[in-house]
DNA sequence: TGCGTTAAAAAACAAGGTGTTCGGTATCTA
DNA sequence: TAGATACCGAACACCTTGTTTTTTAACGCA
């Protein structure tokens, strides 16, 4: 890729990132990722058709972090340990990713980000329902362990994400698992 | 009050509500509410200030009805079936309310009508917390029930509120308690 | 019924955001 | 070096918001 590409792409990743960390994402307006990013009107939309499709870039690149080696493992054992150390490894990227996610969170960013993130939770948590043998149908079974676990990342960030990944992983599965 | 202000005031309302079920509401436009209600531009802003503060006077009117009667009842022995109860009743009203919540629950994600939701959730399972208890911080544990109860009516909206809510109740309770 | 009060309507307004276009300039790659 | 391409920045049309002003109509009370 062009490095000058590259080189605005970053820009413009970086300039919503500070951004979130001040203010919710639907107050953030096209106009102050320009000017934060110090680019030209026109090379932002040369890059993104909106500032949603910006967002949208954004959690792809913050999630294939987030979600790397955790989704296809052929040699898990898919016992409550397992689980509990994978979404311990999600909390820990979350945290190192630096994602102040409060502003993508909690705000109204029309739930993009917390639609991606419970995407993913969908596919890890379907593994998983054979640790939950509850008699209720699988899929709200399952909606409600990625929702429940989303929730809890909530929480978790109101807190400035404290306690520790493991601890907060911890607490989710005592009150998940049977 | 003033029969020319009721009558613009319902027509707003209503407006809103019958925009929810068509669109997102962060996709909707005040300009669009005043079309829909057939009234002046002048006199939307003489009753609301803003379309959020429009959305919070509709969130107090829905729970208002939803909650009646079910936070402050000194008879009620708070175990597991008189919980499952009055979930079923908020399910219920709910429904019986005909908010076609998707529009507001979906759209904008968490923002000010499941921040609403939540806050009632969170005074109704404080009260119930001994029902649950798991070697779990207690703000967590309200947290995490107030939130996947929330989930749990998102799933039940996306499915245009069926099964019943009863039955919904009862999913709820029995992936909650222990 | 009549009258003072108050709400609604309609139109105009400024401010600010969005997304596009275009000509000129700087930078890259081959 | 030369051609391709990305950036810049200004201008543009368009939309939305929230305010203001004047005129008209409805209300409630005596």
């Amino acid at each position: 890729m062009d490095r000058r590409q590259k080189k605005t792409r970053d820009a413009i990743f970086k300039a919503l990132r500070t951004l979130i960390e001040q203010k919710q994402y639907s107050a953030i307006t096209v106009q102050e990722i320009i000017d934060e990013a110090n680019i030209g009107r026109s090379t932002f939309y040369a890059h993104f058709e909106t500032k949603d499709d910006l967002l949208c870039s954004l959690c792809s690149e913050i999630f294939r972090h987030v979600f790397t080696d955790l989704l296809p493992q052929e040699e898990d054992t898919l016992d409550c340990r397992n689980l509990e150390l994978k979404l311990g490894h999600i909390l820990y990227h979350l945290k190192e990713n630096q994602v102040n996610i409060c502003g993508i969170i909690t705000a109204d960013g029309d739930g993009l980000f917390m639609a991606y993130f419970k995407g993913y939770l969908t596919q890890l948590f379907s593994r998983y329902t054979t640790l939950f043998p509850r008699e209720v149908p699988e899929d709200f079974l399952i909606h409600h362990l990625a929702g429940s676990f989303a929730e809890t990342v909530k929480w978790w960030a109101s807190r400035n994400m404290e306690p520790a990944p493991e601890t907060v992983a911890s607490y989710y599965m005592a009150v998940a698992k049977r």
